[in-house]
DNA sequence: TGTAATTCAATTGCGCGCAATACAATTGCA
DNA sequence: TGCAATTGTATTGCGCGCAATTGAATTACA
């Protein structure tokens, strides 16, 4: 009877950590990212959008967050200082008005040679093997799809 | 020649790839407490802060900060509002005056019975294996700690 | 002992994340 | 066609996270 209470509380708190860590681990990420991406003049958040737009602009907000599952709230602002950068171009869809298209400039563009530099570092900040790596992300994103599925 | 190309490109992408899978696991994660801690008027870092207090308070914000890798910026707002909430009480230590510790009152430490009803509906959201849990919990806290450590 | 270095907490400023709300454009459907 | 429901974006407000700075208390050590 004690030793299955024991074990019981052993898996709830387990919870509490799993949660924990996969917090700690993203404020650790930022940690690492966050002096490399000092150098481009971008947030991790804001690097995240250019990656999805140096695969392909003219996407929408709604689009991009998406992507990123972020929502207008948090994309307005963020895109509004990547327009004040001098990054990307903010402009209302001719075909929908609701939709602002979100276009990349040269600049934006050619920060893309300029980020290649963070890839390596974050890699090496790992220190894992390439299917390690692939482990670990696959049981990651196939939590974070449970725990959305899960909101209902 | 082109497919160690491919390859490496594949291995540098991975790594941008395991950063957003924890970032956007741990947001996952708080779209589920979120609800659940509603009703226990706390945030989810509250309730880190708390768990931490539950297992042992009047303890210096330091002592905190370094349970839940959190700074002074962070914790001295969270904790004036706990203390606001009427949950904790922040004193200046007779001993050494630079630190204030933290003590729960007798509502913050009633409130733990009430946050029991919390780590079963976690446990449930994740629908993984006392084992993979822990396997994947073992893997972040290990990946964090690497992490943590490359930053010199 | 006296002074410099260190430690602890607080404060300021900025950028998220997200809920709630607002509003205009579009769609759906009676 | 007309009107309600939906969609896409923006805005406001709040609570983090964290860098940078401040100021007071303590420690180290010359």
């Amino acid at each position: 009877m004690n030793d299955s209470n024991d074990f019981n509380d052993e898996v709830l708190k387990l919870s509490n950590q799993l949660c924990f860590a996969a917090y700690s681990t993203a404020l650790a990420f930022n940690s690492v990212y966050k002096p490399l991406l000092d150098g481009l003049g971008l947030t991790y958040p804001q690097y995240l959008a250019m990656l999805v737009l140096w695969e392909r602009d003219d996407r929408a907000v709604k689009d991009i967050g998406q992507a990123l599952h972020l929502d207008s709230g948090t994309l307005t602002p963020l895109l509004k200082r990547l327009e004040a950068a001098g990054l990307v171009v903010r402009t209302r869809s001719r075909e929908d008005e609701r939709q602002v298209r979100i276009t990349l400039t040269p600049a934006g563009r050619a920060l893309r040679e300029k980020a290649k530099a963070v890839p390596p570092r974050i890699l090496a900040a790992c220190d894992l093997s390439a299917p390690k790596m692939l482990e670990l992300k696959d049981q990651l994103v196939a939590l974070r799809d449970q725990l959305t599925a899960s909101l209902d």
